[in-house]
DNA sequence: ACGTTGATTTCGTAA
DNA sequence: TTACGAAGTCAACGT
């Protein structure tokens, strides 16, 4: 990792071409040779970067300024002209031992498919990600009388995700051995809207306790 | 802007829970307050972060530890358990004249607004930004036979983008001075899945040369 | 202020 | 390897 803080102006040209005049920045550049160039505000995202793979070429202009060019295998360039140096270092960081997250829409699927009769009594499974031509279903279930039921997972609830159930439904219900098949639209917190459009097609909503379906699946661990 | 190098801990919990063990990482202060942290690969994606506006607490713990808290008004917390310090620098950035972009979406409707030939032959425009009720259609035109034909336009066409003409198709097929209405959905690339939805409700699907397109019109530039 | 849309999106996972 | 959906997305623009 090299840490540089420099006056320097950016011209991109790749997929867009952006243009950044004479500042003082901070250009980042990494152990595969990625470059980032952040400025002292924004979000984490930089102002103007190459993604890996690419390959950093320091030279001069013919006017003896420094010039740093970075190329990507598909032609993309990133030029970046440093007028003055403020900081330049390098560091040895190693290998990252990589991030772990927990509570994402995956783990909530894994969780539903465990316990589906905690959706709708009686509920059972299929199969997850039920295959169709415009995507798969999170979960294809049985209700208690046999007939198909389609559910929908989100972490949070909103018109999307009652539009995508909403054409799974519609594609499905054309197979005669499917039909009729019903939604349900999972969620840890639905919003309003969501909730009224859902109701409105006669889809079910059910908010989902992500902590309890947790314990749940704790409290089955302990006995085995 | 404050860049400091060291050995460290990073525990965030907020719309997610996420867990970085110890090792040395770049972290990146910006002057809005907000904290990035680094490691020496990925993409321009920092491993963890917290977005302005939020507050940076320097503590220590109980074991005597160094330990930063950052929280933001929303309650999501980072926190850093730093071990070793590297490196610790700060340095005065100013304010960034920000970037300039050539080669979005936006000009891509412009280039199209002016040929609109290119997406099916004897199409002429009626205008651009034509206004509904639910949102701007990208082009509205009219075939050689005089019928209306809206079009969608997208850098990348996915799902989003057919729902989001076959809404205005919808409204717009509601009027009987227009009526009927057919659609084009144009774009640089088309998905699969999209195409299939777009085909299946009569959708007629473009894939635009964004190069091509800026060529005819250096070549009409020429002209003049 | 709030919602909608685009992005050099990036990232993970399944086919 | 490719393709697709999700994201702690972020940011710009219009209402």
């Amino acid at each position: 990792m090299r840490l540089v803080v420099a006056r320097c102006q950016v011209d991109y040209a790749g997929r867009l071409t952006a243009h950044l005049p004479m500042a003082t920045r901070v250009i980042m550049v990494k152990a595969d040779g990625s470059v980032l160039v952040h400025s002292d505000g924004g979000s984490y995202k930089p102002l103007n970067w190459m993604s890996p793979p690419c390959t950093l070429r320091e030279g001069t202009t013919e006017d003896g300024a420094v010039e740093w060019t970075v190329t990507s295998k598909t032609d993309d360039t990133l030029r970046i002209l440093i007028e003055e140096i403020h900081a330049d270092t390098r560091h040895d960081l190693g290998v990252d031992p990589g991030l772990q997250k927990d509570g994402v829409e995956k783990h909530l699927q894994e969780l539903l498919a465990e316990h589906p009769g905690t959706l709708s009594a009686g509920l059972t499974l299929v199969r997850r990600e039920f295959p169709t031509a415009i995507g798969p279903v999170d979960l294809m279930c049985r209700d208690a009388a046999g007939a198909a039921v389609a559910v929908e997972i989100k972490r949070r609830g909103e018109i999307d995700g009652v539009e995508q159930l909403t054409r799974y439904l519609e594609l499905l219900n054309r197979d005669p051995a499917l039909r009729p098949v019903r939604g349900i639209f999972a969620a840890q917190e639905i919003k309003p809207q969501a909730r009224v459009l859902a109701t409105d097609r006669g889809i079910t909503c059910a908010v989902v306790d992500y902590d309890a379906l947790r314990g749940m699946d704790d409290a089955e661990d302990r006995l085995f």
